[in-house]
DNA sequence: TGTCTTGTTGACTGCCTGGTCAACAAGCGG
DNA sequence: CCGCTTGTTGACCAGGCAGTCAACAAGACA
């Protein structure tokens, strides 16, 4: 009890675990230093005393949460599979990781309404996310190499689709249910759109490739996700 | 000058206009009523005299919104056109839509954050989205019966997809940026993205269309869009 | 034990902000 | 020209909120 007291370091932890939460639900205006301090059960200047401002508390949980989430793509260990599985699984990663953050959609939607101020000045971001773009381009030359995918293609814009297919999905989830009428958030729905974006970006990297000219449909079914491929989503309950 | 006192319809219009602008750029709780007004040049009473409320203005605002969003998109001029122009079309103006009104974006990602409370009440949100998947379903068939798409493809998925791959690359243009450490901002950076998600999107509903066979990429270049499309596009200046 | 540093708190403040009130003006129908 | 409805305003308020201050406790080190 008394020995959970005077330990900065959890302190400091739980005051960015709480504040996480709050930036993300009610956004950085929305969000109330004084509500933060009662999650945390603590007075309110201990978040000034370790994050100076309610600024530099955002600040602090928005590299939190890219390092996180950087994390948990697992980019590098991806390297190890072939080309094929690697891309299907960094899609897959992709998904989980903002499927499981889903603080992060909107800490990221926040910082781009601020024209990504609080970011552009970190430079830890560009270090965390160039590995990405390199995994990719690894992937992508073994794959030219071995025949599966063609040639020429920028590793950028293959971040750039899967990121906006993974994204957009699960962030604007709510207004595309009432557009559309369907239920996106069941479990099945989501297999079925990482089934479906997987297969979307897989065709865009092997469709031309050189060696085989064979229908890649063919290879669908089966190796896009290790579940059951449901090509055709019967239409969800509203 | 007196003439344009007293007269209600102009002055709601106004109101509505500063009030986009207001909240888009600081979002619902950021935006700040006193300073609508004062932009308006009316006094703070004729915002709740209109509207009620600074929520009531809110809900006023995504609906006119959406309204003028949708209105853009053209999806029903789009069906006169050949399935394959249409489809193409349909993405180019999805893009440019979204290009044309980054307050929309803002918006809807406010929306979002709030899980779509003021949007599931208005009735007008599915029925301003409706005739938008009907447009694809339509668009589709008669892809399918010219032999250029493949059967079976849900137009909900194909509206996500396009969705996703206009809006991600808006939506988040400044974090991307950052971590890819590229400029998404140029006319030509967003040329060559929307030449690429054209290419991706006509490249999933012809794929393996039963017609012809003919590896898909040959039919490519040219027609993807009016102008000169640039495959790969020259790594941007960082 | 005394003192210095580090972690922690209750109480406070001054400004900001959504919302209200009562009054006022501009037409308009009579 | 009177009075009624509709559009418009200045003044005001109560509560909320970021940020501060002075003081206090818990170890560390001597």
């Amino acid at each position: 009890m008394a020995s959970r007291s005077r330990d900065p370091a959890r302190t400091r932890e739980k005051i960015l675990t709480h504040a996480t939460t709050e930036f993300a639900k009610k956004g950085f205006d929305g969000a109330r230093v004084d509500s933060i301090a009662v999650r945390c059960r603590l007075s309110k200047n201990m978040l000034y005393y370790y994050f100076k401002s309610k600024e530099g508390l955002f600040v602090a949980v928005l590299e939190r949460m890219y390092e996180k989430l950087r994390s948990q793509q697992k980019d590098l260990t991806v390297r190890a599979s072939d080309p094929v599985t690697a891309l299907e699984q960094l899609v897959q990663h992709t998904f989980t990781a903002l499927l499981d953050n889903p603080e992060a959609i909107r800490l990221m939607n926040e910082e781009n309404r601020h024209k990504g101020r609080h970011i552009r000045q970190s430079r830890r971001m560009r270090d965390l996310y160039n590995p990405l773009v390199d995994t990719i381009r690894f992937i992508l030359e073994r794959g030219r190499d071995d025949g599966v995918f063609r040639a020429g293609i920028d590793p950028a814009f293959v971040y750039l689709s899967l990121s906006s297919l993974c994204y957009h999905y699960l962030s604007n989830q709510y207004t595309l249910e009432v557009a559309l009428g369907v239920d996106l958030g069941s479990e099945q729905a989501r297999e079925n759109w990482l089934s479906h974006i997987t297969e979307l970006v897989m065709m865009f990297c092997t469709s031309g490739a050189p060696a085989r000219d064979l229908p890649l449909l063919e290879a669908k079914p089966g190796r896009i996700t290790k579940r059951a491929s449901v090509k055709k989503p019967a239409r969800q309950s509203a």
